[in-house]
DNA sequence: TTATAGATTGCCT
DNA sequence: GGCAATCTATAAT
């Protein structure tokens, strides 16, 4: 799809968003939208849940052991995809945070899955198809957990590691078309062993689509 | 070199 | 609620 037939919510979120401390990226990112043109459908879903994960403070962190080949992203300049692999099966999405030099990041747990973005539709059957589920599955099966929603946008460490969410050309993007939060709610991150007692996850309050067990 | 835990998901009982 | 799937990073031998 041509970028110019998206419009002017396609502007991606610009560098200075993502500077300083993920736990603010994590509660403003809420209600953004993530875009992907990378495929034959543009792919469209609302932030709604997104957990902070900060440093050599943060035993939870993949930045706590300080820098390394894979989580080498999180250590660079601030608005840069970083996907790592778990489990044997499942990828992950986080964006660097804090400037350059400094570790810290922001995992993607939950999408609202949009159809139309940009006047193009037909992003939910093709996210419906990206994760093996049937037409009629609920909506909310399509994008609610970190897996998912990788597994929903096609997103793997080989084909995302890297991108640049603040450049125009980038097939993946975050945008702001104005939607208004109301309430975002804190609670302690989710499937962690380390550092549990941090209220560092948020969600959209009243969502369907946040993960976890209802 | 071998063992184990992991920012998860889906299927089984 | 329990647990297998299945690869990687890191700890232990």
């Amino acid at each position: 799809m041509k970028l110019a037939h998206i419009g002017q919510a396609s502007r991606p979120l610009p560098r200075r968003f993502y500077e300083g401390s993920p736990e603010r990226v994590a509660r403003e990112i809420i209600g953004k939208v993530l875009v992907s043109t990378a495929g034959a459908r543009i792919l469209a879903g609302r932030i709604v849940e997104a957990e902070a994960y900060h440093g050599a403070d943060d035993p939870a962190a993949h930045a706590f052991a300080g820098k390394t080949l894979r989580n080498a992203v999180l250590f660079g300049p601030p608005g840069f995809a970083y996907v790592y692999f778990i489990y044997g099966m499942h990828f992950c999405l986080n964006v660097s945070c804090e400037t350059d030099g400094t570790g810290g990041g922001v995992l993607f747990r939950a999408l609202e899955p949009l159809d139309d973005f940009g006047g193009q539709t037909g992003g939910i059957a093709e996210m419906r198809r990206l994760r093996g589920l049937p037409d009629d599955a609920p909506l909310r099966l399509i994008a609610a957990g970190p897996g998912r929603l990788c597994q929903a946008f096609g997103i793997t460490r080989a084909n995302t590691n890297g991108l640049d969410f603040t450049d125009p050309a980038s097939p993946l993007r975050i945008v702001d078309d104005g939607f208004q939060t109301k309430e975002i709610v804190d609670t302690p991150r989710i499937g962690i062993s380390k550092a549990a007692e941090r209220p560092l996850r948020f969600y959209l309050a009243g969502s369907t689509f946040v993960s976890g067990k209802r």
